[in-house]
DNA sequence: GGTTGCCTTCGAGCGCGCTCGAAGTCCTAC
DNA sequence: GTAGGACTTCGAGCGCGCTCGAAGGCAACC
C-alpha cells in the first residue's frame, strides 16, 4: 500500500465510509487507469464506462467542465486525462457540487500552480457543505425513525 | 422522559445525530406547541415561525401538501394541526423527498387508518433513501479529503 | 458505392421546486 | 370613508441539470 494509498484508508476510516466503489481507485489516481485500456475513447466507450450518457457528457463539454479533443473527422476523443476528469466530475456532482463551482475549478485547475490555494479553499468550502448536508440528513432521519417507530401517527406529529 | 421520548433518544443516539434542531420537538409531538401561540395564526405569521416564504406556504397548499381553513374574508387561517404539518412538511422536504411523495402520504393519513400499512412502506422507502445518501455524501467526503490532502492536485487525479 | 449506425451541432424542452408579478380584495387605523 | 398594507388567485417565469430531437456528417462493413 503507497504512502498515499495510506492517508486515504485513513480518511476513509476517519469518516466510517462504506468500502469506495470500484472506480475509486481510479478516481483518487487518474493515472493508475487499467492499463488494458486504449489510450483514446469515443464518446460512446467514455459513457459505457462512467455510466454517464453521451448527451451529458456532450453537455459537460459545454459548459466548460471538461475539454475533449476532436478526430480528423471532428469526433470527440477522450484521452485518459479527460476520462479522469469525467470520473472527477461524478464524483463531484454526486456530492452535489454545483456545475459553476466545478467549472471554476477546473478553471483555476487550467491557470496552474498559481491557483492552488484558491482551489484549496474552493474544495474546503465545499468539504463544509458536504459535513452540514450529512448533519441534516441525520436529523431527518431521526425523524423519520421516529415516525417509522411511532408508525402510522398523524402528519402533523 | 416519556417512553416516546426514550424511543426518540435511542434512534437518535443509535444514528449518532447532532443535537436535534429547536423546532425538532414540536415535529416530533405537534400538540406540544408552546402554550403561549394563538390558536390561530396568519399566513405572514406562519411564515416567520417556520421560515417557509408565503408563497411557498401557497404553493404546498395548491399542490396538495397541507389543507389550511379561510377565514371569512377568504384569507387563510393556519391552525396547531396546520402549523404542525408544515413543519413535517419542512423535515421531509430537508431531507429531499419529493413533494410528490409527501403529497401521497398526506393523502393517505387523510383516507384513515386503514393505510397505515402503506404509510409504513412510504417511510421505510425513504429511509432507504435517506441512507444511500448518507452513504454516497461519506465517499464523496472522503474523496474530497483526499483531494484536500493532496492539495492541488491536478483535475484528473 | 451503399447501407447502417454512431457521430456532430444547435436549440428547444422538461421536471422539479419554488418564486414572482399583476390585478384585485380585505382589514385596520385614522 | 379612505389610505395603506397584507391578503387573495392565477398564471407565468426561473434556475438547475440535464434530456431530447432534428438535420446532417463520418466510418465501417458488405
Amino acid at each position: 500500500m503507497t504512502a498515499v494509498a495510506e492517508r486515504l484508508r485513513e480518511l476513509v476510516d476517519l469518516y466510517d465510509a462504506p468500502e469506495l466503489p470500484p472506480l475509486a481507485g481510479e478516481l483518487c489516481r487518474s493515472l493508475d487507469l487499467p492499463a488494458d485500456l486504449p489510450a483514446e475513447l469515443s464518446i460512446a466507450r467514455v459513457a459505457e464506462l462512467t455510466g454517464v450518457s453521451a448527451h451529458t457528457l456532450r453537455y459537460y463539454e459545454r459548459v466548460g467542465l471538461v475539454a475533449v479533443a476532436r478526430s480528423e473527422g471532428g469526433h470527440r476523443v477522450y484521452d485518459r486525462d479527460a476520462l479522469g476528469r469525467v470520473i472527477f466530475i461524478t464524483r463531484l456532482r454526486c456530492s452535489d457540487m454545483p456545475i459553476q463551482a466545478i467549472r471554476r475549478y477546473v478553471e483555476l485547475v487550467n491557470l496552474g500552480e498559481a491557483t492552488a490555494e484558491e482551489r484549496l479553499a474552493l474544495m474546503q468550502d465545499h468539504r463544509a457543505t458536504i459535513i452540514r448536508r450529512l448533519q441534516e440528513l441525520q436529523a431527518a432521519l431521526a425523524v423519520i425513525d421516529y415516525k417509522i417507530v411511532t408508525y402510522g401517527g398523524r402528519c402533523g406529529s
